[in-house]
DNA sequence: AATGAATGAGGGTTCATTCAT
DNA sequence: TATGAATGAACCCTCATTCAT
């Protein structure tokens, strides 16, 4: 459900509860185990309201993700344009990423446990916003390659997703471990890694 | 359910024969889509056949998971003995990761896809195969170090990961692209940044 | 809901409005699958004004089949004193019933399918509208009787259910029929039928 | 559903079990009116194991009619054959029918009434069972013409249709009234106004 | 009178699992 | 072991109706 405004030009209140409810529930009880009820329950609506906002179920889960995404892109866009150095820029990045799974646990969880649990989300998952956080990724990488700082011989695509691939995977071992360290520290040693690599 | 032998030493031929037909059934249709029933069919049984295989639907999935990894994990070690440098210990590493995925499409779907499905899987994800999994490339990335091929500074642990997350994140772009590109020749270009880094 | 006038004596315009509109709907879809919403729209009018002029759904409906048949009944008195001969009379009655359903197909439909469906009006068949039609028929029957140009040893109540029975039907199998003839110029055959009985 | 038997021939005795605790259930309170599980408690059966029979609520109600009209036509078209002359087999259809709703008030009242609630069961009303109803009379409509008892100018399936719109407006009236007169009393007055017609 | 956002009761259906055979 | 008929818990979603504005 696209984003509507009501009639002072801000988004309805209850679009925004019943999203922030959404995340709360679906990051304790699993997308499956968390029934609509509980949701509206937890916005403090009917059940029926939910559905004046959002198509079913999984449009809500959708929507936790491209809301965010929406938001963290245009972020990054503008916050992006005012660092010259690509280095810095997937620093950028890597330290923006990490910190937003680190801000809000409930919604880490949802972008990494409970999304991957939506057919309809990873059907779509190239045609949508993580094309657009990619294809983000990506510009950096081949601005730097044009600038002569990274290596021009590295598949551009290839470069993104192991960058990536690193950031998801370290959210996704902080989401899942028992112990609770600061994400955003490893933002250095992965930067570190991916500048110079491993080897000696 | 754990591995359970026949009087004469074998596994019991319908154990396997649900396990593959699940396979196919779970990535054709998805984990969630995919009813008991369409398993027992696809294997030649009655739907309570299954039960006595398996205590239940999540841990067909499960099955298909550990089974897989005890193979190859076993394969792995033997294999790793027989290459003295670390570096192409982890070449090899990737080529049998990426090749197995190729190979078996069903089989990759389940994992990259179908297995993040499973709360009970994602919840004992540390503490299972793919720990033994982090283990093993972690102990090459020590060794590594040990030797003075890798740099000491590296935090082993952050290595693994993105090493793991480098390979899982082109596994799992492979299987949601629609092009079908060969998976394996990108080991190359992965190893050459995980090796060298991006910078020039 | 019964009539409401308005300050200068008239129908409200709306009341009108939503019924020609919930004609037109439910003969398209159905009463069961067609929802206020659904009249509302087409009446162009708010959901809640529906309400206003109607206690619920189902009054829509039997206000349809309460006002049609008030006009019917109010115009069938005053017409069928002009005519003199009980056999005209009839005539009259199953030209102007079949004519009345030819002329609005969806009024028809409502008539003669949709109302079925409403248990509450098939609960109060006989208390209605209805019995007035067949007692308008009845007696009709009744004084033909009494002017011997019907037989007297025929039960006026069973005869009047027969003819009756033969307009409904007649009509009710033009709905359902996918050819589109003509019903009116069956009116002839019936009468001839009713009349003069199926001996040689 | 079809009829489906069991390995010794027979009707699956739960199949029978729930069509006539359906017949009950729906006469006593509606076919919208009624549960699924009312119908699965007053069978004795779990609600799921209507499933098993019936591929949903309207099955059931279709499936009602169905089996009984199979029946009735199968041994009206046995029964027809032992009566030579038209006229008696006219009879032999309006007392049969009238007698087969006297005996069973349920399901005479599913027949008239709940049955129109179906729009599945309107739409297919000429492609079905009734068909062959209106089929078979025709035939002793057309017989009788042939053998010169029945005037030759009538339309047959104009009679047909009155023939049966009369024996339907009885029983529905019947059904429909306080009182609990004998049903099958009124066919001989029927068939008198059938075929002498109403004229002195 | 008119609106339409909000409500929340209600039930058909699915399907994982069991168990008598 | 194997079967598959039977079970029954579980839940998303619709939509008639209300009521604050």
């Amino acid at each position: 459900m696209a984003t509507r405004l009501t009639a002072d030009g801000q988004m309805p209140e209850k679009y925004g509860m019943i999203l922030r409810a959404a995340t709360k529930v679906f990051a304790r009880n699993g997308f499956f185990n968390s029934k609509v009820a509980d949701v509206a329950k937890a916005a403090g609506v009917a059940d029926g309201t939910v559905y004046l906002y959002f198509k079913n179920k999984e449009d809500i889960l959708i929507s936790i993700f491209n809301d965010t995404m929406s938001r963290v892109l245009a972020d990054l866009k503008v916050e992006l344009e005012t660092i010259p150095d690509p280095k810095d820029q997937l620093r950028h990045v890597a330290v923006s990423h990490l910190t937003r799974m680190s801000r809000d646990r409930n919604l880490a969880i949802v972008f990494q446990v409970e999304l991957r649990q939506s057919t309809k989300f990873m059907e779509q998952f190239s045609a949508t916003k993580v094309a657009e956080y990619f294809d983000l990724i990506g510009k950096i990488i081949t601005d730097g390659q044009a600038k002569g700082l990274f290596r021009a011989q590295l598949n551009p695509k290839i470069v993104t997703k192991v960058f990536f691939g690193a950031l998801d995977e370290m959210a996704t071992n902080w989401i899942l471990s028992r112990k609770k360290y600061d994400l955003v520290a490893v933002a250095d040693s992965i930067l570190d890694l991916f500048f110079n690599g491993v080897l000696a």
